[in-house]
DNA sequence: CATCGTTACTGTATCGGTAAAGAACCTCAA
DNA sequence: TTGAGGTTCTTTACCGATACAGTAACGATG
């Protein structure tokens, strides 16, 4: 016996199979009656419902979203608070009924997720400009959003105040006394290492964006800081790494700004490794204000921004673009930028000779 | 202007829509003369590929698996474990090039999503029997992996001993030397409170085994336990109260185990708030061993299970299962059971007097 | 009683592709 | 010269549904 469709219950019933599917799909678009009998009929042949491919095919929907992180879905999931961004998606979404498809760059046999799978838009979060993923995604001129990127014209974008917020931790880091000061960033491609100068050009834009903020009360303050540029895989061990180095430096600085809470911790790992004290000898501020700022000992001064709020914004930014992408309407393309807050705890203070 | 599709192409380079097919999906079937012509029009023209809509109609495959998370994804995200459990399964799918569709249970205006998404098979994480979202995907007879589930047969399964492992945490209290023990366990639906009796049926397949794991050992030393149940939305606050209530009763309890390290942390804290020792005055055993088991003061002694594992099992069960759909072979159904393993830290003790 | 608006259903065209078999042509050994 | 076998492209036949226009029946309206 071959597969039940909305034919063989059309033949059964001695309708049409357009009756049939509006039966499923439009309900008032028939008698009670007839409903009933064809949805009886639908059960007892084993008939679960419309068939997804089928649908999408004719109404041109496919009933989910995409999501890109990070181009590697397995650190996006070892971060907190990338998945707590992730959440928060999830949960704006779920009213809506559209699922949540998790796509990775990786492909196989020529088989490429971001090009080969079916969705209603997607959600690009912190990718590089020159990811395959986000390209394939344009070029299937999908309803898209972008969240922590740089803003493209016509494509809707959700941001954070990076460089207020960096501006403000070094504003608050400088007000403190320090003049010593290192930034440890961290970035998916380009170069790694300890500079004298910071990195310019080829970083993805919340880490520019970030550079800019720190460095320019520094430079109104005529301090110039060093700064250590890290890859994306491990950040404690990497942090701890890099205060190991930043530490060995002379003139050795009292205070380090990181680009996450994630990194944070590992340099205050490192500081304590060397036998200095968080914030006696060394001050931190990490970004972010992860679970992990609190929690950690002693608690860091962060720069506070709403993932939750992010993750909403994004998501419902998404909807307009397929709402508009569909109707025409569902008010114009939005490039969003949320605030940020310095959040001073006890990981920053003035240095001993000051 | 219209859409360009294959026929579209077709008809600009003057051969058939099928030979363009070709051109992108199984380029060993055409000339590379011709197939580089094909590629350079539709490139030119800005076709991207070839539909996935269509092409899943076409060739009966989707691209994605689904993945149901607890019935409810967000507060399956806040649960490091449970993350920990995606991102190695997001991990194993990466290089098979399937995306992964997160579910959920919530229906918007008659759109179900594990009805009504197209997916190529799914995995189920820990979902009540009872689930909207089990029950459609059955229904649609996808290819499908249990985990954490009770396995049914014709289906494959991953789950580890929950059973042996939750007896070696009773053992190691009763072997301490502990009588008055305490049991706080969780579940998303059946009676919440504080029973003199364990709850019997209506559990889910692992609250069941853990359940039957703890009293066993107990049963023998005659021991009763007192349980604690709670629901899933906050352990750490839910530990909290359970802790509270569970201190108040006479015999004060000296040992509480725990359906996991989430709802232990919370179970501590609340030791502490009353003042009380971990684990001069009160032991605590955890269950699942995650990043938290360690990181807490106490550390948590716990049992152990490889979350990495667990994930990567499921995965390759789940290919496994669309191969078998696909072409009747890919070896037979498993239900795969995982080691446990008690992991002894700071969180127990003898009772004081002991 | 002719006209009109509803309700309830049907017919036709289409969505964008793939599978499988067939045809045309070319190559090369016997 | 022939014919087996390979390469390359085409033909035919779907995949399972929805959109939209159309029609029949029926009661209401003037």
């Amino acid at each position: 016996m071959g597969r039940v469709t909305l034919q063989t219950i059309a033949d059964h019933v001695g309708v049409s199979r357009m009756t049939v599917s509006n039966a499923f799909s439009r309900p008032n678009q028939l008698s009670a009656q007839l409903r009933d009998r064809i949805l009886a009929v639908a059960d007892e042949l084993g008939y679960v419902g419309p068939d997804p491919t089928g649908r999408a095919l004719a109404s041109g929907t496919a009933g989910s979203v995409g999501l890109v992180m990070s181009d590697t879905l397995r650190y996006a999931l070892t971060d907190e608070f990338a998945v707590a961004f992730l959440a928060a998606i999830a949960e704006e979404l779920t009213p809506t009924g559209l699922a949540l498809t998790l796509l990775t760059t990786a492909e196989k046999d020529g088989f490429i997720p971001a090009r080969d799978v079916a969705l209603d838009g997607a959600l690009l979060y912190s990718c590089e400009l020159k990811s395959p993923a986000l390209d394939w995604l344009t070029r299937r001129r999908l309803p898209l959003v972008f969240v922590d990127q740089a803003p493209a014209s016509g494509i809707a974008s959700v941001n954070v105040a990076d460089r207020a917020g960096a501006a403000a931790a070094a504003r608050h880091i400088l007000e403190l006394g320090h003049r010593k000061i290192a930034i440890v960033t961290c970035g998916v491609a380009g170069d790694y290492g300890v500079f004298a100068d910071p990195p310019g050009r080829n970083v993805a834009h919340t880490e520019r964006e970030r550079l800019l903020g720190w460095l320019e009360p520094m430079k109104e303050a005529r301090v110039t800081p060093a700064v250590a540029r890290l890859g994306h895989e491990d950040p404690y061990e990497m942090g701890l790494e890099a205060a190991a180095t930043l530490l060995a430096q002379t003139p050795r600085p009292t205070a380090i700004l990181c680009f996450s809470d994630a990194i944070a911790r590992g340099v205050l790992a490192g500081i304590e490794q060397a036998g200095l004290s968080v914030p006696k000898d060394v001050s931190i501020v990490g970004f972010d204000d992860s679970p992990l700022a609190a929690r950690s000992r002693p608690a860091l001064t962060t720069v506070h921004q709403d993932v939750n709020a992010k993750g909403r914004a994004a998501a419902s930014a998404l909807l307009a673009a397929i709402e508009r992408a569909k109707t025409g309407n569902g008010g114009r393309v939005r490039h969003l930028v949320l605030p940020t807050e310095l959040i001073v705890r006890a990981s920053t203070a003035a240095p001993r000779d000051h």
